[in-house]
DNA sequence: TTAGATAATTGGAACGTTCCAAATTTGTCA
DNA sequence: TGACAAATTTGGAACGTTCCAATTATCTAA
């Protein structure tokens, strides 16, 4: 059987025309003739040609390979998911191929992983570190001149692009909503407080209270898993203050959705009986009842502009390293009580 | 600067031996003197050195690319997440690195990503095929003797493994479960009726319906997208009936989720007034409220034993074809009503 | 010692492309 | 028709590995 593979020259025989014909054809050069050109590609079909893209890469440098990578800390959180998805589209129809894979917060397979990348030649790296990823980490990436863009976290003193969402100005403004909306015992729930994005979100929270020139009170932030489980263990901690808070900001929507399950665990409506809002907007968000007000920051989005970036940066050769922060906003729905009679109510005062 | 990449010539030169021996250290061989071994390690981290597969590759077969692919035709499923996931952690720790693209059910997609994958040399393929994939599609693939994994959805003629769920007995199992607790007006809600995956699980149910001599009512059966959206119309379709359904087996978690938040949008307790089963048992099904009662089939584990089987087969050189059902069972949590008190009433009748 | 084994090392030819410089063909114009 | 330019095509040398056959170093036992 036809166990051989079929080469450029295997083309280039049958054809009747030499290799570096054939290789101009494949790279659709307007050096070779129409004729030709119509000829050899109608062998390559004919034969069942498939590029032998490691080949090329052989003479090629690193930045032709045509393959991405993408780090996450946690694919099980559908913000990443979505992530992925929105650097899946742009990378493929630039026909590019991403390599995908979950640290799952692992330092250690998160320097095995980016390593494995480099050997298969990676033309870029996109990467959400996970936490306590260090400058030193990324060094031997930058100085080979491979492009890296963090998203969600930065990593400090690192010489790599950057693109996280405002979140300090997202949790601002959700408190201000809930501050305009008559709640003064506003909680802050859930993230783990070793990291540069819990601070940013937990001060803009902080910020806010005081621009409404409302106390602050220590025992309103409560952190946790910044995940579904975690929420719910943050509500219930919450909800055993001597003086509970009526509405809380949560660091991310799985820890706002948790909010919600625990809440009904209490026989508490969300929404009614106490104002939740989220962080991230994942597509969730708008199907739950009652649909999550929640600080947008389109996961998707963030994926594409990431990817964007990212093939700009492959293809402008040596990069400068820019860090942009993308702008959020509130979007209102159920659960924050905006929308309901008790809105109403407040707004007739 | 240093531009140039080190290569194992200048391992040898630096380490004063010849390339073979770098090579060969590289390997692991066990034909190399421990004491040269070790200078050349040392002198591999010294230069920082890093291998270069591509060039491998091209002495290699495919087999040793150390790459597989797997595609899928919803990321933003949690279920597919999962799956990713789970496959993940077995092909890493195989030291292998994993192509993942997302086809959203969009056959060009899926052409084009398969075959960008086979320009990469990739060992396998997990393929979780968009709708109307057929077996042609794959030809080429295993023409080239590069083993396939389909996992999810069946290809009809295709001449490769498939890990699948087994759908039939899983929505026998929850049809009978309703039964036991007193319903019998019980719907079928949500999924596309084109796939087999469709079919199967609606078989499963109307068999189980007939096992327990209930009548079966085709307005019962309601599809719609599989997805939370698709379930809250699919539920407001069945609200609508004259003679409503007190209980929904639904075709997978999604849909059983929209279906929940469709009845408090109409004031109705999901577990409470309405029983619900969902189908996939993703992870937010036990932390949800009501937890939901689904049919577990363990996506992580499923991603798991798809790579499992995949590595087999790549490492087993040519293999069979083989088509393994994964048995599931069912979980009940809240969202049936088993653990209410209606379900004691009823257990007292 | 030394023959005969065994252990360790090695040069060079592949692998399938791209790229360069050079060669060939075709076209144009006087 | 000849000469020059433009359009096409082409051989061969890379690229960084692996693998084979062959060589050299080291060990063993008489």
């Amino acid at each position: 059987m036809g166990k051989e593979r079929v080469t450029v020259i295997d083309i280039a025989r049958t054809a009747g025309v030499s290799k570096s014909t054939v290789s101009l054809v494949l790279q659709a050069s307007p050096l070779v003739n129409e004729a030709t050109r119509a000829k050899v590609n109608a062998v390559i079909r004919e034969l069942g040609y498939v590029y032998n893209r490691g080949a090329a890469n052989l003479r090629q440098s690193n930045a032709k390979s045509k393959i991405i990578g993408i780090v996450v800390n946690d694919l099980t959180n559908s913000f990443f998911a979505e992530l992925a998805v929105g650097v899946d589209m742009v990378v493929q129809s630039a026909g590019y191929v991403q390599f995908l894979a979950n640290t799952a917060e692992s330092l250690d397979r998160q320097r095995e992983v980016i390593s494995s990348m480099r050997e298969h030649g990676i033309s870029g790296l996109i990467l959400s570190p996970a936490r306590g990823t260090e400058a030193a980490d990324l060094k031997s990436l930058v100085a080979s001149g491979i492009p890296v863009v963090n998203v969600v976290r930065q990593v400090a003193g690192a010489k790599v692009s950057s693109l996280v969402s405002d979140n300090h100005a997202g949790t601002r403004e959700a408190v201000r909503h809930l501050a305009g909306l008559g709640h003064h015992r506003i909680a802050f729930l859930g993230g783990f407080p070793d990291t540069a994005v819990f601070h940013e979100r937990l001060q803009g929270y902080r910020d806010a209270l005081s621009d409404m020139d409302l106390a602050v009170h220590d025992e309103l932030v409560i952190s946790s898993a910044p995940s579904r489980a975690g929420g719910v263990a943050a509500i219930e901690r919450a909800l055993l203050l001597r003086e509970r808070p009526t509405a809380a900001v949560c660091f991310n929507d799985a820890v706002a959705f948790g909010v919600c399950d625990g809440l009904r665990a209490h026989r508490l409506d969300p929404g009614e009986d106490f104002a939740v809002i989220g962080f991230d907007d994942v597509i969730e968000a708008q199907t739950a009842v009652p649909a999550l007000t929640t600080v947008s920051v389109d996961p998707q989005g963030m994926g594409r502009r990431a990817a964007q970036l990212l093939l700009k940066q492959i293809n402008a050769g040596r990069a400068e390293a820019e860090a942009i922060v993308s702008s959020v906003r509130l979007v209102v729905r159920q659960s924050c009580g905006a929308a309901t009679d008790k809105r109403e109510r407040l707004s007739l005062l």
